[in-house]
DNA sequence: ATACAAAGCGGACCGCAGTCCGTTTAGCTA
DNA sequence: TAGCTAAACGGACTGCGGTCCGCTTTGTAT
């Protein structure tokens, strides 16, 4: 599929001094295979790095060399799926892309979010856990630059960044992953409530129903 | 000082049906003497469980024996001044206290959270690492009732148990901690944004500086 | 073809959290 | 005081993420 790739999600720009050594983009596509393997067969959470650098026949030290740390391959793996909701509502249509209401739009966003993390969220939690950088990663900018500008145009003036830094706490994976397998909550629920708290955040009369 | 326990902190009741043996208490001692002389020389994210079982002059074992693992170390080494913040929001003086309407406690209840955030912030998150029960823990099971209390006073009556959820996820030391010293933002900014969000949330007009 | 630099590679190695299990000891009982 | 048992102890061990560094491969310049 096509997508525009507005913050480098990968950390190997394809537009490098240096295009990529025939050997390195063997073990790329290797270790990619053997990565969403070992995740089907095992689950994000019991995946080693050893683990997969033993299923992908390769050192260690490349698996290392090639996605920094565990964070970044499960980063990697999420790529597409991240550059696909990053495409849906920067461009897509409404009411999760632009044309609709602010208020609807961050509805919106909620909603895609919630779901999104119904699919992959254990990917997106164990891309997380980098040591302490882990509200600094573009796709985390991008989503704060959006929400506060949803907020501004809503009519939030009163420290807008910092409205957004709290509602994009709410769509934590974790905290979302945590009342989704471990309380049992429908998705539907969590939607419907993500709905009512940006409703009333920006002050719209509870919709009816 | 004196404290209700109201849910038990320390993983070890003093009521059990063994007091406790004589050498188990002068290890608890040394160990939390070497713990909290560890954290303030090199910080909690420096101290390890080899070190604190060293410089307590104790087995490895011991150290895992007595509290589980580092999440509780760090729990048990916060558990006065938690046990103090549960104390204040229940018992203590409004607004934190009751008596104040419940818009006021909640924005006085982000407050106090932030400030415990600025000052215990670092144990607090190593206190959290425990693998896959962060939210069912006891104090953060306390909060959730709490707010979840002040959100029905106040006439929140669409799912308060999950905005209670979407709430506390806003005062994640991690996230509050992440504003506070990477993004350097003051605790007064964060603790007016606080305001501000739960204001909003509660539908107050927003209060007139 | 040959030489050569740099990118890539691999696996031994490290530090840390957490476990296991044989040994020691406190405290009770006779 | 001697004997007994359960609790406590301690440190070797495991598994994992991550690093290091000497070796190999690739692509290029001659």
């Amino acid at each position: 599929m096509f997508f525009v790739s507005l913050i480098p999600i990968r950390p190997e720009g394809s537009s490098g001094p240096q295009p990529e050594r025939s050997d390195a983009a063997r073990n790329r596509e290797r270790l990619l295979q053997a990565a969403r393997e070992l995740v089907a067969e095992h689950g994000v959470d019991a995946v080693t790095m050893d683990m997969l650098a033993c299923r992908a026949e390769v050192g260690k030290g490349t698996v290392f060399r090639r996605f920094g740390n565990r964070a970044g391959l499960m980063m990697t793996l999420l790529s597409d799926a991240e550059a696909e909701f990053q495409q849906r509502f920067i461009f897509g249509p409404p009411p999760l892309g632009p044309g609709a209401p602010p208020v609807e739009r961050l509805m919106a966003f909620g909603e895609a979010r919630i779901r999104y993390i119904d699919k992959y969220g254990e990917l997106a939690r164990a891309s997380e856990h980098s040591p302490h950088n882990r509200h600094a990663a573009p796709p985390a900018l991008l989503w704060h630059r959006h929400i506060e500008m949803l907020l501004r145009e809503a009519g939030v003036d009163r420290d807008p960044w910092l409205m957004a830094s709290f509602l994009i706490a709410t769509l934590d994976p974790e905290r979302v992953l945590y009342a989704l397998r471990s309380q049992g909550i429908e998705v539907a629920r969590i939607e419907a409530g993500w709905r009512e708290f940006a409703g009333r955040l920006l002050g719209c009369p509870p919709d009816a129903k």
